[in-house]
Order: structure tokens, then sequence, then C-alpha cells
DNA sequence: TTATATATTGTATGAAATACATGAAGTTGA
DNA sequence: TCAACTTCATGTATTTCATACAATATATAA
């Protein structure tokens, strides 16, 4: 590579997109990461996240990394803050590797966070810069690369306040046909608190746009639960309104 | 120019910042823009920008570019949203301008916009790539270069937001000492609603970090209004115990 | 039949948002 | 000086929303 290539890289940054994708397993918040593969001696853990092709807008290049990564598309992502610090790339080991799997000199990568609530996948799909994803519980991250655990930390608060703005995330996230106590608990670990049986169910019916269906949970060793759904009509309604204000 | 230079350029995009500064001028939510130079034959408006420098974050560029179009300094600013469309340089003359003004190649820039509430200032500074600066009125604006316009729409979106969330920048707007009535004129002007006169002072009560001073206003050819001040010991007290929730 | 596990439901209380009108204090000018 | 005018300052009734709190219903398991 020649010098002259290099200063120009130094000069332009690069832009990323990364993508935190937060979904609930085991009654715990997670975050899917990509491991890193060891030919190069570095071991570690990411967010999925890619520099922008030329031809695509920023929302476009995080409807590519959720597909990659997870094989899920349809799952409206928010962008909800950019990171650009120089000391971003700093660390010698991280840009060791991403020089390696990128084939480019890296300088300063200046990257657009996205952040997506969804359904975990044992599944997820394979990238060839890749060994593997995996859903890690927020609260036991291990040193991330670049600000990765600044950025989930951000995208964390982020979802909170998004929540009660555009609850429609939830839906995205949860089955097509789920119970009060599912959703209930969907809400108590993104807000990470305990929230009232009775007051929940108030709430719920007062949202006007989740709506009773006939089938019941079975094969349980109790009462059974009646079965909701989210009704994509009434809620746009419901929000069109509101945005008309 | 040579054209490994352009091909590079092409591929990895530059970034910018840009700062939507609001301001409340004679009853009018207001933005500040910047005036083209005619040197070129491009006649216009934009957003004050500039493309990062190597060394500084992007909350030190848009600092550093509110203060060289205002000359104001410790107004927060928050980033707000990225725009990255590649689409966003397809306009020739807006380009054109551009790379005259840069003395660069312009392929594609992905700009992270931030705004800030601030007082208006007749004496606006000045830069060498700029004729002058305006307060133009936000109902009323023409059409700017690049998608300025849609980032003036979003960051209204924002403030609106923002205001209820971090009532702080409000003050960073008004001056030290102000009235009720200039107090609620402002809220009004955000919101583009009127407010009950009455319900405003018991809600501006209730806020517990905006005191009443002994001055009264003076010269007004009717009863004369308090001035009330901004306490941000009270504030930073009240707005640290919510976030530590 | 009994134990047990979860589902479902209502009421009372306080806090906050809203709707609404009048007297006070100053200036102006007949 | 007093009447007209302008803006300031203030309280109460109503509604809406958030919260706290416990008993009954329905299913399976033993």
């Amino acid at each position: 590579m020649e010098t002259q290539d290099i200063h120009v890289e130094i000069l332009y940054p690069h832009v990323s997109v990364d993508c935190v994708l937060l979904s609930v397993v085991e009654d715990k918040l997670c975050v899917l990461l990509a491991e890193l593969t060891r030919e190069n001696d570095v071991k570690g853990f990411k967010l999925p996240g890619s520099l922008i092709y030329e031809t695509e807008n920023l929302d476009q290049a995080a409807s590519r990394i959720l597909k990659e990564s997870t094989g899920l598309t349809r799952i409206p992502l928010k962008q909800f803050q950019s990171f650009g610090d120089p000391a971003r790339t700093t660390n010698k080991d991280d840009v060791h590797w991403l020089e390696n799997a990128s084939k480019l000199k890296v300088g300063r990568i200046v990257t657009v966070a996205y952040l997506a609530l969804c359904k975990a996948r044992k599944r997820t799909n394979t990238n060839e810069r890749y060994n593997t994803a995996h859903w890690i519980p927020v609260d036991e991250l291990p040193r991330l690369l670049f600000d990765h655990n600044d950025i989930i930390k951000a995208a964390v608060q982020a979802v909170r306040r998004w929540v009660d703005v555009e609850p429609k995330i939830v839906f995205d996230y949860l089955p097509s046909k789920f119970t009060v106590t599912e959703l209930r608990r969907t809400y108590e670990i993104i807000y990470d608190k305990k929230l009232d049986v009775r007051n929940f169910h108030k709430k719920m019916n007062s949202f006007g746009y989740i709506v009773p269906t006939n089938e019941m949970e079975e094969g349980v060793p109790h009462r059974s639960a009646r079965f909701y759904r989210f009704d994509p009509a009434k809620y746009k309604k419901i929000y069109s309104k509101l945005s008309n204000n």
C-alpha cells in the first residue's frame, strides 16, 4: 500500500454502521455479538457492523447487517447515535484485527449505531469474517473491540426511551400471539423493574391496539392464559393521530 | 488531482458535522443559515457545517462550528441524527459550490447533525466561505443546499421531544433574568401551541429550579412583571436524582 | 378431593393535567 | 383625578392518569 493511499485514508475517515440487536433470552436482556476469527491471534467480541457500501444509504446498510448476522428482515432498525472520537481506533489489537479482516489501512472510523429489539434465533448466520454470533447478557459483557461497550450502554438507554414513544418495537420482538404475562415480562426486562400485574392489564387495555384472540394456552399445568395479538391497523390509526398534533 | 485520489474519495465518504441553531426572533422559530458567497455563481443558503478535522471528535467539531458561525461558546449542542444517503450529493450545483469552497473532490458526504437553542445575535461571525449568516423562520425556508431542509425538519421535531427531557436548553436560550410571560412565549413557540397562563404559572413553580428575583420590569406602559432566574444548582440536584432511577 | 400454580379482575387514593374568570397594578390621556 | 386601557397575578373544580393493594377462578397433579 502506497504512502499516498495511507495519507488519504487517515485524512478521510471511514464510515461504518454498527447494529445493537437486543433480545430477551432466558429472562435476560441480551445483545448479539460476533466472535472474531482466530486467524490472526486476536480474540474477542464485537457488534455486527460493516463499512457502508458505495450505493447504499445508512438505513440500508443497517438492514443488510441485520440480515447478514441474524437472517432476519423487516425488523425496523432505529438509528440512535453516531460515534466518531478519533480515540475509538487507538487500541492496536482492535485495529490490527480490522485491517486484516477488511484488507484496508484503517485510520479513523466514524460509526452510525442502530438498534432493534428482535427475536433471538439459535441459528444466526455466519459471515466470512466471524466465527459465530452469540447472545450475551448486557450485564455480563466482556471488554469488546473499539468503543462497543459504550455503544451498547447508550443503546440500552435509548431503547428504554424509545419503547414509550414507539411501542411497536416490542411486537416486532414478540411472537404473533402472546399472553399478557409474556408481554409484561418483556416490559419488565426492558425497564429492568417489576410491574404490577393488575395495573399492567389496565394499561395494556388502554393501548387500544392489543386485541384478544379466541385461542388459549395449552399444555400448561395450571389455568391457561388467553392469547392476544398486536393489531397493526389500530396501532397505525392511533399513532398517526398523535403525530398530527 | 489524480485519478487514484478521486477513486479513493468516492469509495470513502467524507464526514461532516452540521449545526441546526434555533432561536426565537420576533415570535418566530428561526434557524441560522449561512449565505453562500457569489464567487462561483451559485446562490443559496445552507446550515453552518464543516468537514471534521483529523484530531477532533464529533462534539468538538459541533462546538467549533457553533463558535465560528455565532461566536457563542458553552451552549450545549445535542447530536440528534446522521444523514448519509448517497443521493444527498446528487445536485450538481450543490456539489459544484462545495468543491470550490473546500478545494476537494466531493463524492459522498455523511453528516452528523447537531442542534441547539441559542440566543440570536445580530452580529454573527463570518467565515471565509460565507457572506453572512441570517436567522430565517423555519416556516419560510427557501430550498437549501443538499438535504438541509430535511435536517431542519428533523431538528424541530427533536427539539420538541428534547425540551421535556432536558428543559435546561430553554435557559441557555433565554437571558439570565426573564419574566413568566417571556418563558411562556418561548414554550409556546417551541411547542407551536398556546399555553394557559394560570396553568403555566403552576407548572413553572412545580419545576423547582426557577426562582423569583427582587427585580421588576421597568419602563413598560402597564403593570410591571417580576423577573425570575434559572437556578443551575437546584436544577442539577433535581435531574441527578431522576437519572439515578 | 385436595394441593398448587398461574390467570384474571376492581377499588380506593393521590398526583398531575386541564378548563376557566377576576381583581391588581401600572400607564395614558381626556 | 378619574376613566380607559393594558398586562400581571392568582384559585378552584374537574378529569385523567399512576399507583397500591388481595381475592376468586381455572387448570393440572397427586
